[in-house]
DNA sequence: ACCCGGCGTAAAAGTTTCGTAAAAACCGCA
DNA sequence: TGCGGTTTTTACGAAACTTTTACGCCGGGT
């Protein structure tokens, strides 16, 4: 339930149409981030990795056009253009530039958050075509939500499974003990380091990885786990 | 799928509008069928196919959100609202009910041209396989609309087809219970789990698939289900 | 050797989610 | 208006998952 909340960012130079909009859409159990200008709003997109953007066209530091490319660029959420302006060019080249709606200023915010639902929706089936992960004879498919092992599909609980893709996220790099606990379970199971142990003790059983001589999830003591790929031999 | 050019459904009951769009999108070299009524459209709607539907809601014979509907169920090619009124209730419901877009007459042709042109973009990713779908002895043919059991047609209901389309358009990959919900009832009925509970359960009855050893729809507790596709064997 | 803290495993108890049946409400259609 | 098929409500037993509880292991420090 952690990683389930859809992430908006805000991106509108007027404090007052970021507020209104950051209530209206957190009433709605979106999490938001607010930028204020092209700038900053296009590094936030690479660095919060939203799942739909709000962009207003109007800004003062850049041309909107020029912010809509870059955004297009660099992260893959679809982009709803804000805007005062009417006119009918204006419209045609935000979405050929890759727009996936736009929406003249004044708006219901009853029809806006009818168009996010459907950005949303239409968006969650172009999801993107990762590469599996592969370590040993295990494969990883975050895409298909799906572990094998030697071509056979792994039933794994959706904790197991939130593990093993939280490491495979970060191939070979340490993930804390600490840190999985806040992501998979909540800030409040932060000390409930036992609950790690046996999850990784029935993950390691079916993943067939021996503690003693870890193949797959490495437990580095009094740190965490990391998951090990291609070669990597014990330092 | 056999031509390269791109068709398009248009279903309104003016004459008048009709020769205007079909003038208008033939000379962006679109290729054109045309529907008087709701009936008349949701029929041609299955025989040719579609890229994509241009759809009138003031249709004398059917409620709009009855025509959206069943369209939305019976193929996957995405339906931009076009209407004379301008309410937000309207819109809202329009969208939720499946539409990719709601533009209000009187429109400027280019920019239903471009949003036309989004609509096919956003949805050129989600190209579902047009050769019947096999997964153990049942053949799921999503072009004529027709699931089938050892060469005998089954007799399902809208929704059973609908999910069981939605699962065969992503074989062998998971979908949440949550997206399922919202695309087949609505964003409202997005924790109506029971819902999923009973259709499956009717629909493994009708397919002969024993949930206990399911060689077709998968449950993946917590989380969704899955079309099984090719060899998956239960542990 | 001894104690001790971090780790791994096993089996239980507890909680959530799932499957099924049957009845009630709904809806297009004659 | 009543009818047949479909959807939704209601209810409960079964299964899956998580958490609790308990115990054995290994290595380091004293």
């Amino acid at each position: 339930m952690t990683t389930d909340t859809t992430h908006i960012l805000i991106i509108d130079d007027e404090r007052e149409i970021r507020r209104f909009l950051r209530i209206s859409l957190h009433s709605q159990g979106f999490e938001i981030s607010e930028a204020a200008s092209g700038r900053e709003g296009i590094e936030m997109a690479q660095s919060v990795l939203p799942d739909l953007i709000l962009l207003d066209l109007g800004l003062p530091d850049m041309d909107g056009q020029e912010v809509l490319k870059s955004l297009h660029w660099q992260c893959r959420a679809p982009v709803i253009v804000v805007s005062v302006r009417e006119g009918e060019e204006e419209k045609v080249a935000a979405l050929d530039a890759g727009a996936a709606d736009y929406v003249t200023k004044p708006f219901g915010i009853r029809e806006l958050l009818a168009r996010i639902r459907v950005a949303l929706r239409a968006h969650a089936g172009a999801e993107t075509s990762l590469t599996p992960i592969r370590a040993g004879d295990i494969d990883i498919d975050l895409v298909q939500r799906r572990v094998s092992r030697g071509g056979e599909t792994l039933h794994l609980t959706p904790r197991e499974y939130a593990f093993l893709a939280r490491l495979a996220q970060t191939p070979g790099q340490i993930v804390t003990g600490r840190q999985l606990l806040i992501e998979l379970w909540g800030p409040v199971f932060e000390h409930n380091t036992h609950y790690l142990r046996i999850l990784v003790s029935r993950l390691r059983q079916k993943l067939g990885d021996d503690p003693r001589t870890p193949s797959l999830i490495q437990t580095e003591a009094g740190i965490g786990y990391r998951l090990m790929v291609e070669s990597d031999t014990a330092p």
